[in-house]
DNA sequence: TTTACAAATGGACGATTGTCCATTTATTAT
DNA sequence: ATAATAAATGGACAATCGTCCATTTGTAAA
């Protein structure tokens, strides 16, 4: 045993934050399952094992606990993208091919997400504060595949490029959205490897060279 | 004046499923502009203008009103839809061109129908008899997609045609349900026209010499 | 008019909601 | 050890939830 005088002396105070991600987790949990209406402070203490204080404690009210799981889950979305979109230097084709990889994965695409991403949005209609962290295909990602786009389309089209790109870029991220709402409504009929390959087939059409059905084009 | 015996003699009777319908209204508008989770008995027939027993009365339940509700948003949309699926004889790429037109028609591509099909496939993960009603791109309007596209697909790649129809078919539902989720949520940034341009575009790739960027070639 | 009946009312009811605070508990500093 | 401080507890509280029923109201049949 090692001689370490200040063993373990915070119990507390990591408690502290720790119990702050529990009630977080424990009311995306309950979203997940039992959707926004059903998700009480008596659900979400039980869930979490703490008392019913807490939540007024850490958040001073229910209403910044449902904000705190919004970016909680919003974060969660954009930590794998933003690696993705460091990626500098690659052919256009395939940081798009990455894209669309990553939105359909299953660390993203999954059941617990997906329906947590839906309850949020609805919630968000009449919240700001959530609505913020609503919605996944932000900026960040539209321009990112928008520079992708006007990059292959440019050198073929230049006078529509810019038109070209954008509807793509919009198009496209549609296409995403409807995959993951096809996930939603039937998650049992969903296959992954048929939402992968259609967006490059569609994409094979729109960019002649650049891709097939198995993606981008090496 | 008219000599009429019997001049207005049902105020009651007509009241009764004049009020479900009231009712059903109300709970609609409610959805839309306060979500379902604000969406409360009192609420309802404050709207209705009401007595509180009536949701009891005529549907046993604030459970039961809600799926009537949602039945009948379902209902709203097929309506449309239905007149369209009747169409017969036209070139397939003009059936494709209706039902894109169809479905991003302010009839049922607008704020209060938006809103209320989110808000109803996020308490359908949850209720059964909800999700039933909650999926607008169903069977129907999927076949007869796939039947269109089929048709012109085989022409010219008759060995992959099947899958590539429903590749398609499935690409484009998809594409058109994120069309909706933008509306959804950035309803003021949402441009009829360019979501309209948007699967012009993708089809015309898709299926050279039967669309441009306006709709079907004549 | 009287009778019969369905439609409609609105308040009572227990259950559950979210908020908040007087305590208790655990840890650190003196 | 003692004091000081922050973390955590769990029950009290008013407000609101959805359900339900004893009444009242309006209409049609007798």
């Amino acid at each position: 045993m090692e001689p370490n005088k200040q063993e373990a002396p915070r119990k507390r105070r990591q408690g502290a934050e720790k119990n702050r991600a529990i009630l977080i987790e424990a009311t995306l949990d309950c979203i997940a399952e039992n959707g926004i209406a059903r998700t009480s402070v008596s659900e979400i203490i039980n869930r979490a094992d703490l008392s019913r204080g807490m939540i007024h404690l850490h958040f001073s009210g229910k209403e910044n606990l449902l904000v705190a799981a919004a970016q909680s889950a919003s974060d969660g979305y954009f930590k794998n993208l933003d690696q993705l979109l460091k990626i500098k230097g690659k052919a256009p084709r395939h940081l798009l091919e990455a894209l669309i990889l990553s939105d359909l994965d299953e660390k993203v695409l999954n059941q617990r997400t997906v329906r947590i991403w839906y309850a949020l949005r609805g919630e968000a209609q009449e919240n700001p504060k959530i609505a913020q962290y609503s919605d996944t295909r932000d900026d960040r990602l539209r321009s990112f595949a928008y520079d992708a786009l006007f990059e292959i389309v440019e050198s073929k089209n230049p006078e529509e490029a810019e038109m070209a790109a954008r509807d793509i870029t919009h198009g496209l991220l549609a296409l995403l959205e409807g995959m993951w709402t096809d996930y939603l409504l039937h998650p049992n009929a969903f296959s992954r490897e048929t939402a992968r390959r259609i967006p490059f087939r569609f994409l094979a059409a729109l960019l002649p060279g650049h891709f097939d059905l198995e993606g981008a084009l090496s």
